[in-house]
Formats: C-alpha cells, structure tokens, sequence
DNA sequence: CTGTTAGCGCCTTCAG
DNA sequence: CTGAAGGCGCTAACAG
C-alpha cells in the first residue's frame, strides 16, 4: 500500500508537504504542490480514509436507510440524495432494511461503526426509536424522510400526507363514491398516522361517516393481499365498497392483481387509487390514478438538511420540510366528466 | 467517544483484554468476558472500524456498484448480493453510476479510499477498464455481474446471452416473423456483443438475412425511442419489421410507449419482447413478453464468489459463471397457437 | 511555506 | 489467560 511516506520520500519532501497537497491546503509553494502531485499520480496513491477519520473525526461518508429497494418510491428518494451528497462532496451508502427493524438496528450499528457523518433515514416502525436514541447519543446528525418517530425529533421531510390523502378521497367523492376503502399500512408508522386520520375526517367533512369494515390494515411490502381484497368485496350486498384507496404503490398494485384475479373490473366495478406511482416509467402503463409524492426532492432535500447540519454542528431547532403531492387521474378511478 | 479504553478502565482490565473480548478471542476467562460484555453494554460501546482496519487490513465491507438504481433488473441485483453478504457477515454499500464511467471512477475511488475488501461490479463500459485495472493493482478481489470487461479478466457472474437472445429470435420465428428489428445497447458491452452476435447467428440459422436497418443501437437507460421507432416504421412498405427485439426492459417499455404514441397496435401490428421484466412485481402487468434472467442469484452467487475470493485471498484460476433465463411468454407477442 | 512531534483507536507481537 | 510496547496512515499543533 502506497502512503504518504513513500510519496514524501520520492518527492523529496517531508509526509506533511504531502497531507498539505492532498487537502488542498493553500500555504503550499506552487513548484512543491505540482511535484507532489506527480509522484502521487505516478504512485496510483489513494489516501486511506481509516487513517484520515481518525484524526480528522470525518469521514465525508453519509448514510441513507431506506424500507424497500425494489420500491421506485423510495429509489427515487436515493437518486434525489446521491445527487445532492456528491454535488456536495459526500459519499452515500445504501441500506435496505426490508422494513425489518431488526435490519435496521443492524445496520444503524455498522453505520456508526463505519463512521459516517449522518444518516437519512426511512424509520420502520416505533421499534426504531431505539437505534434512533443511539445515533443521538453519539451526537450523529440524522434527518427523517417519509416518516418519523415522534419520541425522538430531528429534522424531517415528508410528504404532506393530509392534503394528499384528502385530495385522493374527494376525487373519489367527486365521482359518486361513498363506500371508499382504505387499505393502509402498520399503524405504528407516522405517516400511516396521518393518513388514516385525514381519510377520516375527509370523509366526515364530505358527511360519510367512516366504517370500520373498510379500514384494513396491513404490510407496504408483503401481505395476502388476495384475501383482503377478497373478503373487502364479499361484503354483504349494498355493502361492498366501490372504491378502494391503498396507502403505497405496492399495496395500490397488489390490489389491481387480486381484483383482477377475482375478475372485478377496474373502474367499472371498483376504482382504485393508490399513493405514488408504482412504475419507474410513469407513463408506460398509465391506469392507475395516483398522487405522486416528490419522492426526489425529499431525497435531495432531506441530504442537503442532513450535510447542513453535519457541517453546521450546531443544533438550532428542528426543521420540519412538507411537500405537497400532485394528483394523476388516469383510468383507475375512470374519468370525472368525459 | 467511548474506545477500549474507558471500558478497560471501568471493567478493570487491560485495553488489551477489552480487545480480545471484542473479537471473541478464545483464550479469556468467562468470568472476565462477562464483566467486560457488561461494561460494553452499560456504556454502549461500538468499536470503531476506521482504527481497527489500520491495523488489520479488513473492514468486511463490500460494494457493488451497479448503473441504473431504477432498473428492477438491478435492484434485484441488489437483493440477491445483501442477502448473501449479511449471511456472510460482510455489509454492502451500494453505488449508483447512471452507467456513465466517470461517476464509476469517482466511485470506485472513493470505494478503495473507504478500504472496502471487495467490488462487485456491473461496468459502465470499455471506459471502466482504467479503474478496474486500479483494483486489480490494489490486489482488491472483485467480481464481474452481467458484464465484463475482457482486456481484465476476473471472476465473472452473468446471464446466458447466446441461449436468452436466441430463445427469444427462435420464439418470434415461430410465430411467423421474418423481419425483427433489435434495438440493442452500446456496443462497448460485453453483453451487448454477445446479444448481437446471437441475434444474427440466430437468423442466420433460420434462413432469414439479419437487416442492418433493422439493428438499432442504443442506450440502457436514455434516449429518443421514439425517434428511434418511427424511423423503424417509416421504413418503406413491406420493409416494415413485424416484430422488435428490446435488449433489456428500459428498451423494451419504451419501445411500447413510442409504439402507443404512433397508434400502431401490439401485438397485432408489432411485437414486442425483451430482456428482463420491467415490473418490481412481475405479474402485476402481464402484458411483455420476456426473458427474464435470474438476476436475484446473479447478486447472491456474485457475492459468494466475491467473498470467497476474499477470505481465500488464494487467486485461483478466474471463474465465469453463466445463468440462463427463463422465456416467459405473455401478450405482447400474441399467443401461438390458441 | 515546510518540517517535527505526538496521538487518533485498535491490534499484533511478545512477555509474563 | 492477561498485559505492555509499538505501529497502522494520517493530521493537528507547533515550531522553524
């Protein structure tokens, strides 16, 4: 392995002349600088980042965590942080916890064993609070995206769930239904929380009193969907929604399948609506009626929070990002007036 | 920071011992064990990996580094290659190139810097064997998945492209088509070649003359399809081709959606197939049909021979494993005989 | 502008 | 089974 020693030897120089060139220090004589540089060149030297860490307590490394890597929704958070850590100078490492906080917790640890200097983070449940504490303890900034855990603040951005959820329940109202399902997630995740609340109270201000045997809850990345929606539509007679609202895309996509499979016709028997869309090519099969979350941008805004505070260090009060969604009819929900 | 220190001191034993603890050296007393276990616990002690791998020379990280975060072929990749890293004890960063090779440089930079102990890698082109060959100068193992770069030879992971391509021509030949267009990817892939090479050979073999109006080079994961397939269709009468060929699903949902936009109905008027599904959740649009290469094991079997490379650090003989793919036939091709 | 000294947190090596 | 000494590669903090 090639070292500052070995450059610092070749170049005729002392191993600090060297660390001053790497980190660009500006009390360098220009002639030393570009004889360094050379050997450096010449030597395929690359700094090793242990050592740099530390001494320098940095690692220019940040983290983001998310629930489920095959969910464009979240990849697009991921190219929304990647794009701001680089342009930023900042590395980013993926972790893909499957929703699973034991994962999580595994990978929170290896993260703070890696040293890096921050952490985004798509909680998976309460059970994150734990981890959570840890990274605050160690004083590692951490910035939550989507959802968050309430018992331990920081900085977050998010969807604004409220107006989302509204905007997606009175545009079935809008249509004429009355009977809406609400198929959500775990009710331990904030933003789940949120939804679930909204979609009340829509209703109730629509005057629909919310009923019980159309709140089901269940996974946003795995679940017998073919049930759920079997026993939603086998409802009594005049009682079987005729519309059904799913709280992610994945959900929103199992829901299509299982109608299909018990041969209910889309929107014609039930519409369906779903947060986020769930194509990386939003117009390949433009059907579903969704309201899209500007998943990049809380990626790119949540990094650039999270390198704030990084380079910041001070800690003033936490902020609070919410953006709004934007609201996609296509078929799924059949056309308003056409 | 907590360190070894303030644990030896409260648990009353040598920084030394805490060491060994930690590593689950053989030779320490159960009794002390315990003491110093508690203390770690008491204090939440994490060791710190840059300090540990200064000296040991490992940090059981690896990368794989893929160029398209949005493509499900990949994401799945991703999956394969965590599930058997975490099983291994190794923990994965995940890098993003946007199959462009200066990003894969930069990342690959920043990869040895961070000390990973290994790369997995899908290159971005003829363009990555600079940086490859800076691995290779390290002596840090890597292993190639989907393509590879011949002039560095290396263990490699990858999809049967000659039997895949030719499942694929010999599926449309069968339901009568003669003139098939390929819309292939850079032909600086390795995998590209060997689909090319297999498209014509396949031809061939059936009697048919490949077209060169017919070939159609393109990118992965950009560009003007539908430019690209208008002047497929504008061909002048009876030149017209019946049925395309897409060299992966990018291609391939994009040569759909341009296909809608110029009303040309598939598959009545044109076929369609690919590689690789484009959908997370594979029958949720069962309309393409494809081949679908296994890219789940591709991630998982490329990782064992990553680490096993590692741990025996012995270089034997390189190894090339080929997987084949599954046809999987749906609509967009209409249905043989039925 | 450049060099020297010391130490980051941990582990290897060698003694007990 | 446990401890002491030294060093991994780099960079602060002082000298010059």
């Amino acid at each position: 392995m090639v070292t500052i020693y070995d450059i610092a030897k070749r170049a005729n120089v002392s191993p600090m002349t060297v660390s001053r060139v790497i980190n660009k220090s500006p009390l360098i004589k220009e002639s030393t600088r570009l004889k360094v540089e050379e050997v450096i060149r010449e030597l395929d030297y690359v700094p090793n980042k242990q050592a740099r860490s530390l001494t320098s307590k940095e690692t220019r490394l940040v983290a983001l965590v998310i629930p489920d890597i095959s969910n464009p929704f979240f990849t697009n958070i991921a190219r929304g942080a990647e794009d701001k850590a680089l342009q930023l100078g900042y590395h980013l490492i993926l972790g893909n916890t499957d929703e699973n906080p034991d994962k999580e917790s595994q990978y929170i640890g290896m993260l703070m064993s890696a040293g890096v200097d921050g952490v985004l983070l798509v909680p998976s449940g309460e059970a994150s609070a734990s981890h959570v504490k840890k990274l605050v303890k160690r004083s590692i900034p951490f910035v939550y995206v989507d959802r968050i855990i309430p018992q331990v603040p920081a900085d977050s951005i998010s969807g604004d769930n409220l107006q989302t959820t509204r905007q997606l329940v009175q545009h079935l109202i809008a249509l004429g239904h009355r009977k809406i399902a609400f198929i959500n997630g775990p009710s331990s995740l904030s933003n789940v929380q949120e939804r679930d609340q909204a979609f009340r109270e829509t209703l109730q201000l629509a005057g629909i009193e919310p009923n019980p045997a159309y709140m089901v809850e269940t996974h946003f990345k795995q679940d017998n969907f073919d049930e759920i929606i079997a026993k939603l539509v086998s409802l009594q007679q005049g009682e079987r929604p005729t519309a059904i609202l799913a709280a992610n895309n994945f959900i929103g996509v199992n829901t299509l399948r299982a109608l299909r499979t018990l041969q209910i016709r889309v929107p014609e028997e039930m519409a369906v609506t779903c947060f986020d869309d769930p194509d990386i090519i939003p117009d390949y099969n433009p059907f579903l009626t969704v309201a899209k979350q500007p998943a990049y941008d809380m990626g790119f805004l949540g990094m650039q929070l999270l390198i704030e505070r990084i380079q910041s260090g001070a800690p003033a009060s936490t902020r609070k990002i919410v953006l709004p969604s934007e609201l996609i009819v296509r078929s799924s929900t059949g056309k308003p007036q056409e």
